[in-house]
DNA sequence: CGTTCGGTTGAGCTTTGTCAAACCGCGTGG
DNA sequence: CCACGCGGTTTGACAAAGCTCAACCGAACG
């Protein structure tokens, strides 16, 4: 109970007390260990419980007709899943995990008592969705203004700023366990030309994909080539912390 | 006071009591008349206000390095701006009139007083917050996944299913206060590409251009090619509703 | 009546997709 | 230990979608 998921993340925005950390520990049921691919939630159910990933990482996407997916976004250990559908009654998007994966469920009631006996807590998950929110702005722009290298270059960096934030230190080298085919479906583009968009930053001197590895060669050119600018990882804790503590 | 635009727009998601209503109307400072074209609160700027539309159309963009632009979403009237950023310092993206417009702004502080205060209007805001959220990912499924055309055909469903929501009945003539280079910002494709799929749609006989305005041939139709599903316009008002009054 | 602005159209080019083959590392079973 | 197959990556040839540039058109407006 003392290091749940939810309170070392929650922890990030705000110096906890002891009964918000209580509040926030009741929340949590049990965690569920996944194996790699399976459905966490479908399109269409009823959108009443979130999840926390404790490891192992997960995407939101949404199929369409034609067979193919879009890939919304990736979650990373400490990251909250589903809060963007807290105002709807079925869920917008399919989620589901990419590698094994320890989740936690929280259902959408005991959200709503945090809600309403905590206005920290409830700035927290409002900084969550728009966290949420501004990486969404980010894969607009992505998908709608850039060549497919500066997509690649782009989704790159931002994997490294959001990776550093969990680590506490830069990587120049991050593993992915998953396929270049995924990469394909969150940038909008084949594998193939995935593949073709990893010879370009090589050539360049950026970034290349190795074994099963992306490696960055040169971080700063890379954000440079690809217009990245973390500002938008980056929240405005001090509303969280001087909100009334209650 | 009575019918502030705030109070009316938020009475679409709950029935608010005097006590809430009351709330509301006092976070509203005075109307401003804007020009079109107008810039209301630019990129990088601090985001301490937020915005509802009381007439007119507005746009929230962001400039790219290469001169052009991605617009990110259309406010119609009734519509609240800003809220996305509400977690951040400054703003990551800019906000800017389209038509001749009225705008209400509203300061941070004031909201923060309003969440301190009322379970409900709290939910509200982050519903408001959800709803943007929602839209943005059928706009990164529009940007990743659709040709030009059917974009085209999804932006225009999408546009005559929100103007219902306000207007409360349907409408097949949806004059458009703006250019077919807006609707190319907004599309992720040039205005040169945006006139020859309106061409595409209207030899299919789904929806065609005619002088300033778009005329839907076949709702029906137009929302099956593009394979737009309104779910996500449609918010859990229960969720609201079911909230402790406070 | 001329100018301007947005829309339309065509020609040629660039980017990305498609399809298919080759390749490569890895695990499996003989 | 080797042969095989499998999943994922790479490459090449070609097709399709979309972009660029330029010309033209038509309506609005001075």
């Amino acid at each position: 109970m003392t290091d749940s998921c939810i309170v070392k993340h929650f922890s990030h925005y705000a110096n906890l007390t002891g009964a918000e950390r209580a509040l926030l520990a009741a929340l949590e049921d049990h965690p569920e260990e996944l194996a790699a691919g399976t459905e966490i939630r479908s399109v269409g159910h009823r959108a009443d419980h979130f999840f926390t990933m404790t490891s192992g990482w997960a995407y939101s996407y949404r199929m369409l007709r034609s067979g193919d997916q879009q890939i919304l976004d990736l979650y990373m250990p400490g990251e909250v899943m589903g809060l963007r559908e807290i105002a709807f009654e079925d869920s917008l998007c399919g989620l589901r995990t990419l590698t094994d994966a320890k989740v936690c469920p929280f259902s959408q009631s005991r959200i709503d008592e945090v809600l309403a006996s905590s206005t920290r807590l409830t700035r927290i998950f409002m900084l969550v969705m728009a966290r949420e929110s501004a990486i969404l702005v980010e894969r607009v722009i992505n998908l709608g203004r850039r060549s497919a290298a500066e997509k690649l270059a782009h989704f790159i960096a931002e994997l490294q700023a959001r990776l550093e934030l969990i680590h506490e230190r830069p990587e120049n080298e991050i593993e992915l366990p998953f396929s270049q085919a995924v990469i394909g479906d969150i940038l909008g583009i084949t594998s193939v030309h995935v593949s073709r968009s990893f010879r370009l930053l090589k050539e360049k001197g950026l970034a290349g994909f190795e074994r099963d590895r992306v490696v960055i060669y040169n971080a700063a050119a890379l954000r440079d080539y690809a217009d990245f600018d973390r500002a938008y990882l980056v929240e405005d804790q001090s509303w969280v912390e001087d909100a009334p503590v209650l």
